[in-house]
DNA sequence: GCGTTATGTTACCAATGGTAACTCCTGACG
DNA sequence: CGTCAGGAGTTACCATTGGTAACATAACGC
């Protein structure tokens, strides 16, 4: 019952067709970002941890960059569909604001080379991935939704809104980012411990604090 | 009256010790980040540049990372000092706070791929650079400062100074990767054209908004 | 059955980071 | 002023990588 693709890892070279090596390399690409970061994946790696020789591979992705910005495109979409989850569960506007900022956190937290290859400079003005625009598109979206409802209830003037989503977005992305760098778990600015809950707390507050609600 | 540097890149090779090399190399290596990012920093194009065999650059650093390392840290003080400078022109606490964020954009702005190799995640954690973790605080020493400043004039409560500093912190810091990586120039959320100053303003604006001035 | 073509393979290229063994020059010391 | 220790370069080499070309195989439409 096991999936073709785990029975063929088991039992070596079987056919010379691989039959979803597509999907085999996009996985153990996953697991590659996941464990050593985007700089640490390399084709002839996937090659082998598929059972393949490196130059298969090239008929299934014209680069090593397109494979990565499908991997990229699929991160933004997953944190596009993290986020509107949390907002879903909102019990207020603010409430919204602050489970939006602690799904991005975690979502960050929990695979910090995903998130940091989401927002892969390299790949961040490049027209030629446009699944990729449409997928930075739809991890924004959210944010401007939640501010726009903050406005609605009048927590902000209407004409703010933009300017106040943006805002809201570079603090829950840069507080995130700061996270899964180790930067805010030492040093002087040291929020709390290593773990993720005390952090969501801390971006919590600091939400609430700033939409002028204690 | 040329710099010896400057007459050995002339007249090609004259003399067997360069004399030079390290800072030959730190130059070279400075203006290579900024054109062609960290990533497009070879230890072989550096020999290339400063006309000598890619085995001497060795000599002065036991690693590309080392290198690296020391590029990231200089850049850490730069952004510290920039930040100091910026927070001694303060007329007032909010002002202040909106200055420090400008001088942290246009320090990104101006040298994006400067800013990221300050930030590179290689090195936020690693014990290996004392320099670097040093150079890490500098960076963040001003904005613990200013928003200590804002506790002391009233605009926030004394026990939320942390949480608060990294809350500017992050958004500052977010709000300048988002922009250099050109995320708020196009898209929904474009806050302006490509320029500098309309997204300094929008900043401030939004700084100021978040310490409930108008 | 039979070709077309997608999918893999081997063989190759240039570039890179890194090391070892060797050479050259400089400068400290007798 | 000579010499010799060692810092600073050099050449030669290695494994690894991204990428391409030419060839092999098997899957699928006819």
């Amino acid at each position: 019952m096991l999936p073709q693709v785990t029975l063929r890892r088991m039992a070596a070279k079987r056919t010379y067709h691989h039959g979803h090596l597509r999907d085999a390399v996009l996985d153990a690409a996953r697991r590659m970002v996941s464990t050593a970061g985007t700089d640490g994946v390399s084709l002839r790696a996937l090659a082998r941890a598929t059972g393949v020789s490196h130059a298969a591979i090239y008929k299934h992705f014209v680069d090593r960059e397109a494979l990565l910005a499908e991997l990229s495109t699929e991160a933004l979409l997953a944190l596009a569909r993290s986020q509107r989850l949390a907002l879903s569960r909102a019990t207020s506007t603010v409430d919204g604001l602050c489970r939006l900022g602690v799904a991005y956190l975690r979502f960050g937290m929990d695979d910090p080379a995903r998130l940091r290859l989401a927002f892969a400079p390299e790949f961040a003005r490049s027209a030629g991935y446009p699944l990729l625009r449409a997928a930075a598109d739809a991890a924004e979206a959210p944010a401007i939704e939640a501010v726009t409802r903050a406005a609605d209830d009048g927590l902000l003037p209407h004409r703010a809104i933009r300017e106040r989503a943006v805002a809201h977005w570079a603090m829950v992305h840069g507080y995130t980012l700061l996270a899964i760098d180790g930067r805010l778990t030492e040093g002087r600015l040291s929020v709390a411990g290593t773990r993720v809950d005390p952090l969501a707390r801390a971006l919590s507050r600091a939400i609430r604090l700033s939409y002028g609600a204690g």
